[in-house]
Parts: C-alpha cells; structure tokens; sequence
DNA sequence: TTTATAAGAATGGAAGAACCATTACACTCC
DNA sequence: GGAGTGTAATGGTTCTTCCATTCTTATAAA
C-alpha cells in the first residue's frame, strides 16, 4: 500500500546512521532545537539577531538564514521584520504546523476515502466514550453552547460545517486526550479538502441538518449523564450515518 | 490543556488570511509544492540545478536555496553534491518526516504517559478489529514468520522490542488502513522516547516476554479465523496487561 | 504644549560574486 | 587494460552591499 519500503522503517534494526557530512544550518538547527525542546528558550523569547547568530555560530549569515528556514517551517520560531519589535522569537506549541504536515501527508499518500471515514470514526467513537467519563462542568456547559447556538436553517453549508466541526471538537477536549485531538484536527481538515462535495450535499439538505442537530444533543445527554459506552455507540452511528449513503 | 488557543483553531470562521508580504522563498516552495502534490514533479525526478532555478524564478540563489530547506526539511525533496548524480531530486512518499513532526509536537506539549497508552490501546483495538476482516493469506502469513521468529531468551530487551513493534506494524498493515499505521508509528516512537524505562523493566523480564508471544499467537489465531471481536478484545487486554502496572 | 514630520538605527530580505568540496566522466600515460 | 589526472557541474559557504520595514528620537510647526 506504498508505505511499506519507506525508510527501512520494517528493518528494525538500526545500529548505524547515514554517514552524510554535516552542513553547517544543521548544526544550528539542532542546537536552538534542542534548547526550545528542552525549555532553556522560552515562547515568545527573542534569540539574537540574524547578524549576532552568525558571530556565535561562526558561519556566514546565509547559513544562519537556512537554519531560520528550517526551525520556522517547523512551527518553532516565528520571524519578524523591523527594527524593534523585529526578529527571530520562539514560537509557542501549535498544532497547525503538524496537522499541516499530516495532511501534506495524506494527500501525497493519496488517502482514501474510506480510510478516512474509517479512521475517523474509530477516534470519535472513543473520543465519546472518554468525554463521558471526564467531561468537566464547563466541558459540558460548553458543549450545550455549541448546540444551542447551531441553527438548522438560514446559514450556508460551510457555516454549518464548521458549527459542526466545533461541537466535535469540544467533545475531543472533553475526552483530555490531546493526540486524539491533533488526529482529529489532521483527519477532519483533510476530509474537507478531498470530500469537498460529500460535504456540501449532505450539509445542504435541511433533513440531514436537523438529524446531525438532535444526534449531537444525544450524544451531549449521553456524557452528561456519564454513560460513556452510550455515548460512543451514538457517536460512532452518528458518523455512519452520515456517511453511509457515499462508501 | 495547552491546545485551546492555538492560532484561533477554534475559532472556526476563517474567511481572511494573514496579509503578510510574500518573501521570495515562500512562492518558489508554493510552485514546486504544488508541482510534486499534483503529480507533475515525480519521485526520483531531478529539479533543474540552484543555478536554473535561479534563472527561472528570477531571485537570487540564496532565496533558491532557503526554499529548497524548507522543502527538504517537509521531506519532500532531496539533495545531493557532485557533477552527474548530484542535484535536487523529488523525494518519493515517506512518513519519517511526518511522523518526526508528530513526535516533536508530542515532546512539546509533554504528552502524558496516560495519553500515550490510552490512544494506542484504542487505536491497537480496532487496528486488531480491521485486521481480522481484511487479512490476506499473505498478511497472515507475515505475523506467522514474525511471531515464530519471535525468541523470548537470549536476545537484549531492545531487540525483543523491536520484534514487538514488527508485530504491532505487520497487523496494522493488514487492516488495510494507513492513517492508523502512520499514527501508530508516531505514538509508538514517542513512547519509547518518553518511556524508555518502562520499557526496559518490563522487556527484560521472561515472565513478560512469554506472556507477549503467547498473546501475539492468540490475536494472530482470532485474525486467522477472521473473528473481528475477538482480534480486538485480545488486542485491547494485550495492551492493558502490558501497562497494568504503571498507570 | 501638542502634534506632525523627518532623521536615524536596527532588523530581516535579497542580490551577486567569489570560492570551496564533492562527484562522475573523459582523457592521458604507463 | 589499468591507474592516475584533469575537467566540468553540482551543492556548500562566505562576504559585501543594498533594500524594506519598523520603531525611536529629534525637530519643526501649529
């Protein structure tokens, strides 16, 4: 299925790495990555100008910039121009730059659809199920917000769409599981993208509007009242429905 | 819990973008991104040299160059020095980038041991479920090989849990769906970053090993004979009694 | 005094030239 | 033939110079 020979990732056996020679920006990559892993750099810290990184490091300031490249393609630093608000800064923990990354992913790997829907619905039906288990308060109180702001009627199908989007994701953060979370972010993003027009379809048609409405309060009934394997039954025919008319 | 309020994901209506200036680097990495994800750059393909591109895009060759790290480091071209075989070449699909920046995130947001179990016990679960209903005969002919070769003396705790990641790895290829393999690889790697001692303690003991292998055999058997149920349930147990002791 | 304008300084963005290190190929010499 | 050598093309790297942006400060005007 394509990812079998990447990598060697099979042989599992890895005593030696590539001898390749290092150049000089991977050095400095791994040195400020190393230092923002490790929290002796902060978020929001400004690390020395382009001009004083290439005195410290002693290269040439072309190098400097490769590496700046790098660590900010990484979601790690942020770069900003100017005299005094300008620079190089840490940049705090976001999951846009990997979910990002997961999608480049999949596109490339040419995901189906049915890997989605699949993948999918097995983290929702767990997510459902750890949300009511640990849904706080203010878990819920957000969540019953959500619903309740959600009209059927009046809106257009991305509107909806993303009024959807964040219910499911408040039942995630619910769940406090944060891998499940990014997962979640990366499957849902990529859908939009590849099932585009499944999307639109669906979330036109009223009917299935008021159906997803009253599946999202009984899935919140569900973990308000604790009934953790009630809730991921619901969630998980809440995503065959919706889907089954398109596998 | 840390993701809240990263780049207002949550804040779903995204209807503008950041008017920031385009840099140079940034068009050239959009162009040959879009050339690779559409197929009109293939894997192993050779880009025109710095020097070309230089003249094609009409910058400089430092900007040519900061573009070619930021797509090095997304994994998706790569480069080599020399006259004939040396150039920038289109790296064919591999999920050690993605899975690297799955880690890294993971790292950085201090991903909880609890989190890290609990999502590949679910995840390991259904991966055990699809498994069963979609195994081919040389599927299971893989895990056969890999749990008869499966030693549980005379080997390091590290070798036995590299033939453990085999199996997990050989079983979420025959499920047939790569989101689940990509996203287990990821958890897999981090864990054993994370937890290396736990891993160590409990791989080192034999009582353990044997109580994997004959585990291993049992999912292996419920896959053989296409028991979807049973394959998971085995697999759910598999996980929990591993970690039982330290959560 | 307040406000508008201009100059200055420090930052990242960018171009261009020059050189080095690596690699494969073609050629020469033995 | 085989071993060595030159050559050319590639990426790696530095240096210099300048531009665009952004804030601070000084200055002039109201």
């Amino acid at each position: 299925m394509g990812l079998e020979h990447d990598n060697n990732s099979h042989q599992v056996r890895h005593i030696f790495q590539k001898a390749a020679p290092t150049r000089a920006f991977e050095d400095i990559v791994r040195q400020i990555e190393e230092a923002i892993i490790s929290g002796e750099l902060k978020p929001h810290e400004r690390l020395p100008s382009e001009r004083e990184l290439q005195q410290i490091f002693g290269v040439g300031r072309a190098s400097v910039r490769e590496a700046i490249r790098v660590l900010e393609s990484n979601g790690m630093v942020e770069v900003r121009t100017g005299a005094v608000s300008g620079g190089i800064f840490v940049k705090p923990i976001s999951t846009a730059t990997t979910v990002e990354a997961l999608q480049r992913l999949f596109l490339l790997e040419k995901i189906s659809e049915r890997e989605l829907v699949e993948f999918r619905q097995a983290v929702e039906g767990i997510t459902g199920y750890w949300a009511a288990k640990r849904a706080t308060d203010e878990d819920i109180r957000r969540i019953q917000e959500i619903v309740d702001n959600t009209e059927p009627g009046d809106i257009r199908w991305d509107e909806f769409h993303d009024a959807d989007v964040e219910f499911h994701l408040a039942v995630a953060e619910a769940a406090k599981n944060r891998i499940n979370l990014i997962v979640m972010k990366a499957v849902r993003q990529t859908m939009i993208r590849v099932m585009r027009n499944v999307f639109k379809t669906l979330m036109t048609r009223r009917q299935a509007r008021d159906a997803i409405i009253q599946e999202h309060r009984a899935i919140l009934e569900a973990i308000r009242n604790r009934d953790a394997e009630r809730a991921r039954d619901l969630m998980v025919s809440h995503i065959i429905t919706f889907y089954k008319d398109i596998l």
